[in-house]
DNA sequence: GTGAAAGCGCTAACAC
DNA sequence: GTGTTAGCGCTTTCAC
């Protein structure tokens, strides 16, 4: 492992010389710079990032804490943001809580450690003051911590409300509604708003709520059995993607017709929802731009470029499958 | 940011004994032992991990390059090895390759850069020798690119055996096999075995050939529309998990029931042939175990502890779904 | 234009 | 037992 002062000496320089040829900084004659640049070519030399970070007290890494990468929403997430992170020039460092408070506190610390230049954070496990006693750059999806870390979520609100009218103009009577979303996260308005909606308009709301910090098959196939077992004449389902499904499966499985005997409405609409026959309508997140509002604002915080909002809300979209019946949407109900 | 000489000065000891401290190595008197502590507590003293970094010439990341974390398979892969690798003190950092292979070859550069202390690689776009000419710890999975990196990878060769013996026993006669997986790679072995047994046993096979570096919804929509509308009379399929249930929603929109005109197997098994109905019958790969191996590899390769052997085969399973009739496999044909 | 030297924050070898 | 010192490999002043 060649280092800068094999370079220097080969080339018959001093290292500071080497270095402003390696960072394309200050004056360097073209005759020395060729020098350099040979020697560098014939030692195979690769500079040790190890003592740049060291001395520029950053590492160019950025740490995204979720849940776990293998629920689809996340996964696709993921995806997105560590492509936005690499474009802004930015590598990610995944860490799955996996519902263990432990792990996202111990990915958190990297923060102070400067293994990480800042963190995107998506997981709900930890206590707030954990999060707020940090002083390096934080963004959260979906959770308010208040006006110190910047928040990027979607439009639930609406999102709820979409989902409501859906089912209202497909006229169900009994809906099932799975709910089961972290406390004091934003993605639990829906359930509110969703709630609201349908008991002003005296349709009958069931509700199943299941275990929000796990996103195992068991867990889902749990929730929707409960929904079968104890729900009698449910015409219409509004869950999120994995929920919706399974209990769609079952629902067939017991000889129903979606949507003739039951309407399914999908929460997330990830690439799942229209994988399966029939393809279900979905009340979709923009992952992508979540996902790039995400590594924006945190690489703005890093390179504090600018002021970033407390809160950006991006919206989120209808989509029309064959678990419901066509409608059009207005969304002022 | 208090460094280690504040804590010295403050408890009024040299840096040294501090360092004792923070690593429990040499002695250390208890009187000044907790003098240090006390003003690392009052100083909120963190130690710069980017400092020990460079000394120990380590990060404890490790690398993880996949062609997408968005598919079902990889997201699998990746939460399970970033958990395995955790539990053995190392960080992970995930690359998607999305295709480009520029972007596999600047994480691999991350090794000489010293930004990670191992890769573990399961991405396929970069030439061999890019590989191959490194010196720091990879594991590759399901390529081969011979003795000199050692290879984890499921077997594939029972697994296409499997698949055949299933759609044999359900008495196909005319298959449509969904390929596409990238050239080189150990999964492609199930696809040759799998069209060897039937063609022993003569039963017509037609194909459908993916691009291999595509994972998104549309690629598979038009890979099953293909399959839809180029050949009639298909009574099985034999395809990856997403292409399997891609089909199998066309086939359903056109009438066809499953498994009673329609026989699916898909490969791989993940989560997903299990939300749709009917379930799907699967290949499973051993996704737990594929990581496991890959992180107990990488990790035994950077602390040099053991020879690791060349090649890792772990077996798949079959697991029987609603998509086929009932059979009892033996493996054998 | 370029070399020498200081220092990023830490660890470990070596004195005392 | 504990303090001092010499690096780890790089970047960046600051003289010359």
């Amino acid at each position: 492992m060649a280092s800068i002062r094999d370079v220097a000496q080969k080339a018959g320089v001093g290292v500071g010389t080497v270095s402003r040829v390696l960072n394309g900084s200050g004056y360097v004659s073209a005759e020395t710079k060729k020098k350099i640049e040979d020697a560098i070519e014939e030692l195979g030399y690769i500079p040790n990032e190890l003592a740049r970070n060291l001395f520029r007290n950053r590492t160019g890494i950025v740490g995204v804490i979720i849940p776990d990468v293998e629920h689809p929403f996340f996964s696709n997430f993921v995806r997105q943001t560590e492509v936005a992170l690499y474009n802004l020039g930015y590598k990610t460092m995944v860490c799955n809580t996996i519902g263990i408070s432990n792990r996202e506190k111990e990915y958190l610390d990297m923060l102070e450690r400067n293994m990480v230049d800042g963190i995107i954070t998506a997981a709900h496990t930890l206590e707030d003051t954990e999060y707020l006693k940090r002083k390096k750059p934080i963004v959260s999806m979906d959770r308010d911590f208040g006006p110190q870390i910047p928040m990027v979520g979607s439009d639930h609100i609406y999102g709820g409300r979409l989902a409501a009218e859906i089912l209202l103009k497909n006229k169900c009577h009994k809906i099932l509604h799975i709910t089961g979303v972290a406390p004091d996260v934003a993605a639990n308005d829906r359930h509110a708003i969703f709630e609201t909606i349908m008991s002003e308009h005296g349709v009958e709301v069931v509700d199943v709520v299941m275990e929000w910090n796990r996103f195992d098959h068991e867990a889902y196939w749990e929730a929707a059995r409960i929904g079968m077992r104890k729900y009698d004449g449910v015409d219409g389902v509004f869950a999120a993607d994995q929920p919706a499904l399974y209990y769609m499966h079952l629902a067939m499985a017991a000889g129903k017709r979606v949507p003739e005997d039951l309407k399914v409405v999908a929460y997330d609409g990830m690439d799942i929802t229209k994988l399966c026959y029939p393809e279900v309508t979905s009340i979709c997140q923009n992952t992508q731009f979540l996902s790039e509002t995400c590594a924006n604002t945190v690489v703005d915080l890093i390179e504090n470029r600018k002021r970033v909002p407390h809160k950006q809300i991006i919206s989120v979209e209808f989509r029309q499958g064959g678990s419901t019946l066509p409608v059009k949407l207005n969304g002022n109900l």
